[in-house]
DNA sequence: GTCTATACAGCGATAGAC
DNA sequence: GTCTATCGCTGTATAGAC
């Protein structure tokens, strides 16, 4: 999100400004350079000049999209210690993506993944891999603390809560529905809850806000 | 066109089975014409005789998918009258379309949604409004029995079961991990079995709509 | 860094013979 | 129902002037 450490020009990142939101609308394989170039006023040549090929304008947006996720992880690290709040801001992440009809874009590109140069399938790759490293760490952490619990692999785990996440932006857009999303995270952290009889037994006080 | 009422020509329903698992490896838009004529070695012009147009040729692929997943689910209906147990069968659908690096066909044009002609869109659309409504009888059903319980609207919860299984499979086709499917099914039936009372953990609100 | 101009392949779609 | 042939358009990409 910074502009000045790894900055490129700034007509560069406008076109990945565009592109971005083109490949989150329409997918990957559902925009053109034209498209691009002609909402920017410059042209054609112009876009090839900064992206030889589209297959790099791929990787290129992939590996930005990957890098302000890590510093959105890092942040909610800082924030707080306590696993079930990171889950919860986690799926928020995803929540600030999902407006104006937009897919995660690389939950878009991971549909179109056969079509796609095998760069860009690598950089997708590369980006959910480290979302399950990251969400695995915190469940492991969270089950340490007894804060969270559940059946499978810390790892396996970590992948259903990616594509739970992905499945309800996919289903609250085609819908029009944001709230839908709300409900599938709800569903979902709750079926990470620390089982009663690990945590209290006998009867609960329920502390709804 | 029909040989009779529901069979279409021999022709025809060879261009669908191409293009059907065109579309769920590559996308609506990921595929041609040639694509499909090549492997059928008919020519471009014969297939726009079955099909006039792509769009055409979308819906109808749509509309068969879909008149198939009815029968599935009146079987599954027919099978059993245990809430977990339809569910569970319903998930199995999905596993069974997981197979070839394919996603499920609806998933795929839902992702490309917005590049689509309406018409399909509107299938697509009438596609995942069947599968809720489906859903969310089994789950009042499942709910009057005391065999299932959840905190959202039977709705909602229809959609969050639907967005986790295509989500999953997004995922599974992603990391080449059939296995991760099935546990992120079983997780999903897991969050839905009854409970004794309801609880929060105190650090999940978990919210009600 | 941006332009004009253009190459060239692929696409969906149509006309008309058989 | 299938063919050959072709059209018009859009796509990515490049050459070379400024």
């Amino acid at each position: 999100m910074g502009q000045d450490e790894t900055q490129q020009s700034d007509t560069a990142t406008r076109i990945l400004d565009v592109a971005e939101r083109l490949v989150e609308v329409r997918g990957f394989n559902g925009f053109s350079y034209a498209d691009v170039s002609s909402e920017l006023n410059i042209t054609n040549a112009a876009l090839h000049y900064h992206f030889a090929n589209k297959s790099d304008l791929g990787v290129a947006l992939i590996i930005r999209y990957t890098s302000r996720f890590d510093d959105a992880l890092s942040t909610v690290d800082a924030r707080s210690t306590d696993a079930p709040e990171r889950l919860k801001a986690y799926a928020d992440l995803y929540l600030d993506v999902l407006r104006g009809k937009r897919m995660c874009l690389c939950g878009m590109m991971a549909a179109e993944l056969e079509t796609l140069p095998e760069p860009m399938q690598a950089a997708v790759l590369e980006f959910f891999t480290r979302n399950q490293a990251w969400l695995s760490r915190v469940l492991k952490e969270g089950h340490a603390k007894g804060t969270i619990s559940f059946s499978a692999s810390p790892n396996k785990t970590a992948r259903t809560i990616i594509g739970t996440l992905e499945g309800a932006m996919l289903l609250a857009r085609l819908f029009g529905d944001v709230a839908g999303f709300r409900s599938a995270t709800t569903h979902l952290l709750a079926g990470l809850r620390p089982e009663p009889s690990e945590f209290n037994s006998g009867k609960l006080r329920v502390s709804q806000s």
